[in-house]
DNA sequence: AAAATATTGTGTATTTTTTACACAATATAA
DNA sequence: TTATATTGTGTAAAAAATACACAATATTTT
């Protein structure tokens, strides 16, 4: 180790930096988090957070968004960066901060692993195994920045198929949420923030009565959070 | 700059890190932030963020909080990370990323600026002098998460003095959202979110009636905050 | 000493929003 | 054909938000 070229060099000590992302997924019942496993020391085989290290020309969003498209083949709906862990030695290797962001993309069963051949998949919040680094931290701390912004974004239509049925989008505001609504108060409410375009199709899926498809009415979402009239109370 | 010794080598690019504080205090009438008067190049001679390098063997919030202290001799009543600000070129002399902090303080009118006697003064939010660096960027970005937690938590009570009246807790919620509210229904919910303690000292301020006088119910707040009930809606 | 001024304390009626709640319709599976 | 599971739909009651006005009082001015 000692007999790499070290070529950067600096009057103060400076942190390596790295971005980790917390990657969100709705499988139409449970909310999912993608891990990825660590094929190098250290902590080898253990899952992980997927991210890495920042480049020289790139800023920290950007390195996330190719972090994440290197190691998932994921497009994000949604990429955000929700707080910084830096204590001095959560990396055995040398002093590594890295950069946290939370995002939400359409699910898809299957995760084609990164470059590196690294296995991928989701995992069901209640079922997460133990995680590399601090990463265990950085996952609770992601949950809450959901739940947060679940009342300033419309996080629903970033985690849902373009077309969705009412029942399917109370499920997903309930999974992040951890509680259940009343199916008409919930309706309602949704209906009355006025981002919901009725569509004329159903969506038939099993033996009893087809709800009614819905799409996201991106126009009238950004003119109310340009008012600044967009927030939703539960 | 080139004979100096460097010292602290890497195999890849590392960027410096910083913590910038954007340092809000309430005078009983306007919202004000905390500038320095830089007096070093980049940027010497103009207003900046007070902040500084990392040290090797802090976390950020504790380099936020040292520096803090340093530029400023004030005790932080909160102090919270809200960004990260990583353009590869914000910095002329190398890439140096900062982690921006909002801090809230109980106004002083007269700072004693820091250890280098930087001059360091209060601006009102709608006076501010051009900023070093991307400060302004920060600024802006400080704004809209200081407006975002005034719903989670009980700023004014960082802000205000430890005995406040109903007026003075009104204004401060004004100028934080730039709005104006009715003085009694204004009143009806902050009384009604049940943190308030009244006390039976009065506070003469002029040729008028005198107000009452309250104090923030920690107790209360805590309790209300660990079951997650805590809240304010306008 | 009296009057003027500015600001505080206080309550109610109206509107809006939230909550609680039940039964008929229908797509599939048995 | 029947059973099953889930959807669509409306109303009444409770709670919360809003709009609004006048009497009280500490100081300053006359």
């Amino acid at each position: 180790m000692e007999k790499e070229e070290k070529k950067y060099c600096y009057r103060y000590p400076h942190p390596a930096v790295t971005t980790d992302c917390v990657i969100f997924g709705f499988d139409g019942t449970n909310l999912k988090v993608l891990l990825v496993k660590r094929g190098v020391e250290p902590y080898a085989g253990c899952w992980a957070l997927p991210g890495g290290f920042l480049k020289e020309d790139e800023t920290i969003e950007e390195c996330a968004a190719r972090e994440l498209l290197e190691e998932t083949n994921l497009k994000t709906e949604l990429l955000q960066q929700f707080g910084v862990f830096s204590k001095p030695d959560r990396d055995p290797r040398e002093r590594v901060m890295t950069v946290a962001f939370l995002a939400l993309v359409k699910y898809v069963p299957t995760i084609k692993g990164g470059d590196d051949a690294k296995e991928a998949r989701w995992f069901d919040l209640d079922a997460m195994p133990e995680l590399a680094f601090d990463h265990k931290d950085i996952f609770r701390a992601a949950i809450m920045q959901l739940q947060r912004i679940i009342h300033f974004e419309p996080i629903g239509f970033e985690l849902l198929d373009s077309k969705f049925t009412m029942p399917q989008l109370q499920k997903l505001y309930e999974a992040i949420l951890g509680v259940s609504f009343d199916r008409r108060n919930f309706q309602r409410k949704m209906l009355g923030i006025g981002i919901l375009k009725p569509l004329k199709e159903k969506a038939a899926r099993g033996p009893h009565r087809t709800a009614s498809l819905f799409s996201f009415d991106k126009e009238k979402y950004d003119l109310l959070k340009s008012n600044g009239n967009f927030r939703i109370e539960f």
